[in-house]
DNA sequence: ATATGTGCAAATGGTTTGCACATTT
DNA sequence: AAATGTGCAAACCATTTGCACATAT
Protein backbone atom coordinates (compact mmCIF):
# COMPACT_ATOMS: atom_id res chain seq x y z
CA UNK A 1 0.00 0.00 0.00
CA UNK A 2 0.71 3.30 -0.50
CA UNK A 3 2.75 5.38 1.96
CA UNK A 4 0.96 8.49 3.17
CA UNK A 5 3.88 10.64 1.54
CA UNK A 6 3.28 8.61 -2.14
CA UNK A 7 -0.41 9.64 -1.86
CA UNK A 8 0.37 13.23 -1.67
CA UNK A 9 2.50 12.94 -4.59
CA UNK A 10 0.30 12.00 -6.40
CA UNK A 11 -2.08 14.15 -5.61
CA UNK A 12 0.34 16.81 -6.49
CA UNK A 13 1.09 15.36 -9.69
CA UNK A 14 4.55 14.36 -9.20
CA UNK A 15 6.37 11.64 -11.53
CA UNK A 16 6.27 8.88 -9.55
CA UNK A 17 9.40 6.78 -9.88
CA UNK A 18 10.72 3.59 -7.92
CA UNK A 19 13.50 5.67 -5.69
CA UNK A 20 10.79 8.38 -4.98
CA UNK A 21 8.27 5.96 -3.37
CA UNK A 22 11.17 4.22 -1.41
CA UNK A 23 11.77 7.55 -0.20
CA UNK A 24 8.50 8.88 0.62
CA UNK A 25 8.10 5.02 2.02
CA UNK A 26 11.00 5.91 4.63
CA UNK A 27 9.65 9.36 5.29
CA UNK A 28 6.82 7.92 6.16
CA UNK A 29 7.33 5.35 8.28
CA UNK A 30 10.10 7.46 10.18
CA UNK A 31 9.31 8.30 13.68
CA UNK A 32 12.47 10.26 14.13
CA UNK A 33 13.81 13.09 12.32
CA UNK A 34 16.80 11.85 10.10
CA UNK A 35 19.28 13.49 8.09
CA UNK A 36 19.63 12.91 4.68
CA UNK A 37 22.72 10.36 5.17
CA UNK A 38 20.30 8.04 7.40
CA UNK A 39 17.27 8.02 4.56
CA UNK A 40 19.51 7.06 2.42
CA UNK A 41 21.01 4.51 4.29
CA UNK A 42 17.57 3.18 4.71
CA UNK A 43 16.91 3.68 1.17
CA UNK A 44 19.22 1.73 0.24
CA UNK A 45 18.21 -1.29 2.53
CA UNK A 46 15.10 -1.19 0.66
CA UNK A 47 17.09 -0.71 -3.27
CA UNK A 48 20.79 -0.44 -2.73
CA UNK A 49 20.77 1.45 -6.02
CA UNK A 50 19.39 4.87 -4.86
CA UNK A 51 22.07 7.63 -4.85
CA UNK A 52 22.60 9.99 -2.28
CA UNK A 53 22.05 12.57 -4.98
CA UNK A 54 18.51 11.47 -5.75
CA UNK A 55 18.04 11.42 -1.71
CA UNK A 56 18.65 15.12 -1.39
CA UNK A 57 16.69 15.86 -4.92
CA UNK A 58 13.91 14.33 -3.13
CA UNK A 59 13.62 15.28 -0.13
CA UNK A 60 14.19 19.15 -1.90
CA UNK A 61 11.03 18.61 -4.01
CA UNK A 62 9.05 17.18 -1.40
CA UNK A 63 9.97 20.51 0.90
CA UNK A 64 8.95 22.83 -2.18
CA UNK A 65 5.92 20.58 -2.08
CA UNK A 66 4.96 21.52 1.01
CA UNK A 67 4.78 17.91 2.40
CA UNK A 68 7.35 17.45 4.02
CA UNK A 69 9.78 19.75 6.93
CA UNK A 70 13.31 20.69 6.90
CA UNK A 71 14.53 21.41 10.41
CA UNK A 72 18.28 22.99 11.37
CA UNK A 73 19.13 21.82 14.88
CA UNK A 74 22.01 23.19 14.60
CA UNK A 75 24.58 20.47 14.24
CA UNK A 76 24.89 21.15 10.43
CA UNK A 77 22.79 18.66 8.56
CA UNK A 78 19.39 19.43 8.39
CA UNK A 79 16.82 16.70 9.45
CA UNK A 80 13.14 16.05 8.05
CA UNK A 81 10.10 14.99 8.94
CA UNK A 82 6.88 14.50 6.84
CA UNK A 83 4.67 17.49 7.32
CA UNK A 84 1.72 16.76 9.08
CA UNK A 85 -1.13 19.45 9.77
CA UNK A 86 -0.42 19.47 13.68
CA UNK A 87 2.39 22.49 14.02
CA UNK A 88 4.36 21.40 16.71
CA UNK A 89 8.33 22.59 17.97
CA UNK A 90 11.03 21.10 19.17
CA UNK A 91 12.70 20.18 22.30
CA UNK A 92 16.29 18.86 21.83
CA UNK A 93 17.59 16.84 24.35
CA UNK A 94 21.76 17.25 24.42
CA UNK A 95 22.76 14.77 26.46
CA UNK A 96 21.04 11.79 23.98
CA UNK A 97 20.06 13.89 20.80
CA UNK A 98 16.83 12.71 20.90
CA UNK A 99 14.22 15.26 19.68
CA UNK A 100 10.68 15.51 21.29
CA UNK A 101 7.95 17.46 19.85
CA UNK A 102 5.15 19.46 21.90
CA UNK A 103 3.38 22.41 21.10
CA UNK A 104 2.06 25.47 23.31
CA UNK A 105 -1.03 27.48 22.22
CA UNK A 106 0.03 30.27 24.69
CA UNK A 107 3.68 30.73 23.47
CA UNK A 108 2.49 30.83 19.72
CA UNK A 109 -0.22 33.48 20.68
CA UNK A 110 2.44 35.54 22.32
CA UNK A 111 4.83 35.17 19.24
CA UNK A 112 1.76 36.24 17.52
CA UNK A 113 1.15 39.47 19.94
CA UNK A 114 5.27 40.45 19.59
CA UNK A 115 5.06 40.42 16.02
CA UNK A 116 1.97 42.35 15.90
CA UNK A 117 3.74 44.92 18.45
CA UNK A 118 6.30 45.41 16.28
CA UNK A 119 4.29 46.32 13.09
CA UNK A 120 4.83 42.91 11.57
CA UNK A 121 2.79 39.69 10.74
CA UNK A 122 4.17 36.74 11.82
CA UNK A 123 4.46 34.40 8.80
CA UNK A 124 6.65 31.58 10.62
CA UNK A 125 8.63 31.01 13.67
CA UNK A 126 11.31 28.19 15.03
CA UNK A 127 11.08 27.71 18.64
CA UNK A 128 13.78 24.68 19.72
CA UNK A 129 14.65 24.37 23.82
CA UNK A 130 18.19 22.66 24.19
CA UNK A 131 17.50 20.73 27.72
CA UNK A 132 18.97 18.37 30.02
CA UNK A 133 16.77 15.32 31.48
CA UNK A 134 15.92 16.56 35.10
CA UNK A 135 16.70 14.21 37.80
CA UNK A 136 20.03 12.72 39.14
CA UNK A 137 23.35 13.49 38.18
CA UNK A 138 23.31 16.77 36.21
CA UNK A 139 26.88 18.62 36.68
CA UNK A 140 28.39 17.71 33.90
CA UNK A 141 27.90 20.11 30.81
CA UNK A 142 29.58 17.16 28.67
CA UNK A 143 27.39 16.34 25.98
CA UNK A 144 25.61 15.81 22.77
CA UNK A 145 28.27 12.56 22.06
CA UNK A 146 29.56 12.41 18.74
CA UNK A 147 30.81 14.60 15.95
CA UNK A 148 27.69 17.45 16.83
CA UNK A 149 29.42 20.81 17.20
CA UNK A 150 28.72 23.49 18.79
CA UNK A 151 24.92 22.84 18.44
CA UNK A 152 23.05 24.84 21.17
CA UNK A 153 22.53 28.52 20.78
CA UNK A 154 24.39 31.14 23.31
CA UNK A 155 22.06 32.99 24.81
CA UNK A 156 19.26 31.85 26.26
CA UNK A 157 20.37 30.01 29.38
CA UNK A 158 17.57 31.60 31.47
CA UNK A 159 19.06 33.35 34.48
CA UNK B 1 40.36 54.05 22.92
CA UNK B 2 39.51 50.03 23.67
CA UNK B 3 36.37 48.66 22.65
CA UNK B 4 34.26 47.13 25.22
CA UNK B 5 34.97 43.46 23.95
CA UNK B 6 38.84 44.19 23.66
CA UNK B 7 38.52 45.23 26.98
CA UNK B 8 36.58 41.82 27.78
CA UNK B 9 39.55 40.25 26.21
CA UNK B 10 42.01 41.54 28.77
CA UNK B 11 40.35 40.54 31.50
CA UNK B 12 40.13 37.20 29.70
CA UNK B 13 43.29 36.92 29.54
CA UNK B 14 43.68 36.42 25.55
CA UNK B 15 46.95 37.37 23.36
CA UNK B 16 46.01 40.91 22.03
CA UNK B 17 46.94 41.03 18.05
CA UNK B 18 46.81 44.39 16.27
CA UNK B 19 44.11 41.87 14.10
CA UNK B 20 41.93 40.65 17.20
CA UNK B 21 42.02 44.67 18.38
CA UNK B 22 40.21 45.26 14.77
CA UNK B 23 37.66 42.86 14.88
CA UNK B 24 36.96 43.01 19.12
CA UNK B 25 36.54 46.59 17.98
CA UNK B 26 34.80 46.24 14.65
CA UNK B 27 32.03 43.69 16.50
CA UNK B 28 31.90 46.10 19.29
CA UNK B 29 30.53 48.64 16.85
CA UNK B 30 28.18 46.44 14.84
CA UNK B 31 24.50 47.56 15.31
CA UNK B 32 23.33 44.79 12.65
CA UNK B 33 23.80 40.97 13.10
CA UNK B 34 27.33 40.38 10.56
CA UNK B 35 28.41 37.56 8.96
CA UNK B 36 31.88 36.37 8.99
CA UNK B 37 32.52 37.90 4.94
CA UNK B 38 31.43 41.42 6.27
CA UNK B 39 33.05 41.23 9.36
CA UNK B 40 36.74 40.53 7.15
CA UNK B 41 35.31 43.08 4.67
CA UNK B 42 34.88 45.70 7.62
CA UNK B 43 37.91 44.75 9.58
CA UNK B 44 39.99 44.69 5.97
CA UNK B 45 38.67 48.66 6.05
CA UNK B 46 40.69 49.27 8.99
CA UNK B 47 43.74 47.03 8.34
CA UNK B 48 43.97 45.20 4.65
CA UNK B 49 46.41 42.49 5.71
CA UNK B 50 43.89 40.76 8.06
CA UNK B 51 42.74 37.05 6.08
CA UNK B 52 39.32 35.76 6.33
CA UNK B 53 41.11 32.66 8.34
CA UNK B 54 42.01 35.31 11.19
CA UNK B 55 38.23 36.26 11.10
CA UNK B 56 37.05 32.85 11.21
CA UNK B 57 39.30 31.95 14.20
CA UNK B 58 38.85 34.68 16.05
CA UNK B 59 35.08 34.68 15.80
CA UNK B 60 35.20 30.71 17.00
CA UNK B 61 37.87 32.15 19.98
CA UNK B 62 35.52 35.11 21.31
CA UNK B 63 32.20 32.80 20.88
CA UNK B 64 33.99 30.15 23.08
CA UNK B 65 35.22 32.80 25.50
CA UNK B 66 31.66 33.74 25.67
CA UNK B 67 32.20 37.45 24.72
CA UNK B 68 30.07 37.02 21.28
CA UNK B 69 27.07 35.17 19.94
CA UNK B 70 26.69 32.87 17.13
CA UNK B 71 22.99 32.97 15.34
CA UNK B 72 21.93 30.86 12.96
CA UNK B 73 19.16 32.64 10.97
CA UNK B 74 18.90 29.50 8.18
CA UNK B 75 20.19 30.82 5.52
CA UNK B 76 23.38 28.97 5.42
CA UNK B 77 26.30 31.80 6.93
CA UNK B 78 26.80 32.41 10.41
CA UNK B 79 25.86 35.74 12.21
CA UNK B 80 27.22 37.65 15.38
CA UNK B 81 26.38 39.98 17.92
CA UNK B 82 28.65 40.88 20.90
CA UNK B 83 27.04 38.90 23.64
CA UNK B 84 25.85 41.20 26.36
CA UNK B 85 23.22 40.43 29.45
CA UNK B 86 20.36 41.11 28.35
CA UNK B 87 19.19 38.16 26.91
CA UNK B 88 16.74 38.74 23.56
CA UNK B 89 15.49 36.56 20.73
CA UNK B 90 15.03 37.56 17.36
CA UNK B 91 12.25 38.58 14.66
CA UNK B 92 13.50 38.66 10.66
CA UNK B 93 11.77 40.71 8.44
CA UNK B 94 12.35 38.19 5.82
CA UNK B 95 11.25 41.10 2.73
CA UNK B 96 14.11 43.38 4.20
CA UNK B 97 16.36 40.76 5.69
CA UNK B 98 16.54 42.87 8.85
CA UNK B 99 16.83 41.45 12.65
CA UNK B 100 14.97 42.65 15.51
CA UNK B 101 15.74 42.42 18.83
CA UNK B 102 12.65 41.52 21.37
CA UNK B 103 12.15 39.61 24.96
CA UNK B 104 9.22 38.72 26.35
CA UNK B 105 9.48 37.32 29.74
CA UNK B 106 6.17 35.79 29.46
CA UNK B 107 7.21 33.44 26.44
CA UNK B 108 10.47 32.45 28.63
CA UNK B 109 8.62 31.30 31.94
CA UNK B 110 6.57 29.55 29.48
CA UNK B 111 9.14 27.59 27.63
CA UNK B 112 10.73 26.75 31.03
CA UNK B 113 7.46 25.28 31.65
CA UNK B 114 7.19 23.10 28.97
CA UNK B 115 10.75 21.84 29.42
CA UNK B 116 9.26 21.19 33.32
CA UNK B 117 6.32 19.00 32.13
CA UNK B 118 8.41 16.97 29.53
CA UNK B 119 10.67 16.23 32.66
CA UNK B 120 13.85 18.79 31.40
CA UNK B 121 15.79 21.11 32.78
CA UNK B 122 16.23 24.17 30.35
CA UNK B 123 19.63 25.31 29.06
CA UNK B 124 19.33 27.16 26.29
CA UNK B 125 16.73 28.09 23.43
CA UNK B 126 16.57 29.49 20.30
CA UNK B 127 13.31 31.02 19.11
CA UNK B 128 13.44 33.27 15.63
CA UNK B 129 10.05 34.94 14.93
CA UNK B 130 9.95 34.99 10.97
CA UNK B 131 7.72 37.84 9.46
CA UNK B 132 6.33 40.65 7.39
CA UNK B 133 5.76 44.48 7.86
CA UNK B 134 1.97 44.79 8.68
CA UNK B 135 0.73 48.13 6.42
CA UNK B 136 0.41 48.64 2.76
CA UNK B 137 1.01 45.58 -0.10
CA UNK B 138 1.50 42.61 1.60
CA UNK B 139 0.25 39.82 -1.04
CA UNK B 140 3.29 38.66 -2.27
CA UNK B 141 5.23 35.98 -0.97
CA UNK B 142 8.58 37.20 -2.94
CA UNK B 143 10.72 37.95 -0.63
CA UNK B 144 14.73 37.50 1.18
CA UNK B 145 16.26 39.13 -1.82
CA UNK B 146 19.81 38.34 -2.91
CA UNK B 147 21.47 34.60 -2.39
CA UNK B 148 19.63 34.22 1.18
CA UNK B 149 17.89 30.39 -0.21
CA UNK B 150 15.22 28.72 1.94
CA UNK B 151 15.49 30.56 4.90
CA UNK B 152 12.20 30.43 6.61
CA UNK B 153 11.22 27.52 8.56
CA UNK B 154 7.99 25.25 7.45
CA UNK B 155 6.25 24.21 10.29
CA UNK B 156 5.13 27.87 12.29
CA UNK B 157 2.98 29.80 10.26
CA UNK B 158 0.31 30.01 12.47
CA UNK B 159 -3.19 28.54 11.63
C1' DA C 1 62.92 32.56 24.45
C1' DT C 2 58.48 30.33 24.29
C1' DA C 3 54.07 29.93 23.29
C1' DT C 4 50.77 31.45 20.47
C1' DG C 5 48.72 33.89 16.38
C1' DT C 6 48.63 34.69 11.29
C1' DG C 7 48.43 34.18 6.15
C1' DC C 8 48.11 31.20 2.55
C1' DA C 9 46.51 27.47 0.26
C1' DA C 10 44.79 23.05 0.63
C1' DA C 11 41.33 20.16 2.94
C1' DT C 12 36.51 19.27 4.77
C1' DG C 13 31.69 18.27 4.86
C1' DG C 14 27.11 18.98 3.61
C1' DT C 15 24.75 19.96 -0.48
C1' DT C 16 24.14 21.01 -5.47
C1' DT C 17 24.78 20.30 -10.41
C1' DG C 18 26.29 19.06 -15.48
C1' DC C 19 26.02 15.45 -18.28
C1' DA C 20 24.77 11.07 -20.57
C1' DC C 21 21.62 7.55 -19.78
C1' DA C 22 17.13 5.64 -17.99
C1' DT C 23 12.26 6.07 -16.80
C1' DT C 24 7.54 8.00 -16.42
C1' DT C 25 3.66 9.86 -18.60
C1' DA D 1 8.22 10.58 -28.33
C1' DA D 2 8.69 14.34 -25.00
C1' DA D 3 9.63 15.54 -20.56
C1' DT D 4 11.57 14.50 -16.59
C1' DG D 5 14.36 11.72 -13.19
C1' DT D 6 18.78 9.29 -11.97
C1' DG D 7 23.75 8.08 -11.05
C1' DC D 8 28.20 9.59 -11.11
C1' DA D 9 31.68 12.66 -10.46
C1' DA D 10 32.89 17.25 -10.30
C1' DA D 11 31.62 21.74 -8.38
C1' DC D 12 30.12 24.73 -4.50
C1' DC D 13 30.31 27.32 -0.33
C1' DA D 14 31.02 28.13 4.38
C1' DT D 15 34.29 26.84 7.48
C1' DT D 16 38.55 24.53 9.20
C1' DT D 17 43.38 23.30 9.21
C1' DG D 18 48.63 22.25 8.22
C1' DC D 19 52.53 24.62 7.71
C1' DA D 20 56.24 28.15 7.81
C1' DC D 21 56.64 32.62 9.42
C1' DA D 22 55.53 36.53 12.65
C1' DT D 23 54.23 38.44 17.19
C1' DA D 24 52.80 38.91 22.16
C1' DT D 25 54.16 37.92 26.56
Amino acid sequence: MPSRLERLCIEKGLKMTDQRRIIARVLSEAQDHPDVELLHKRAAQIDSGISLATVYRTVRLFEEASILERHDFGDGRARYEEAKDDHHDHLIDIQSGRVIEFTNEQIEKLQKGVAAELGYKLVGHRLELYAVPLSKDNDDETALSGRAKRAMPAGGSDK
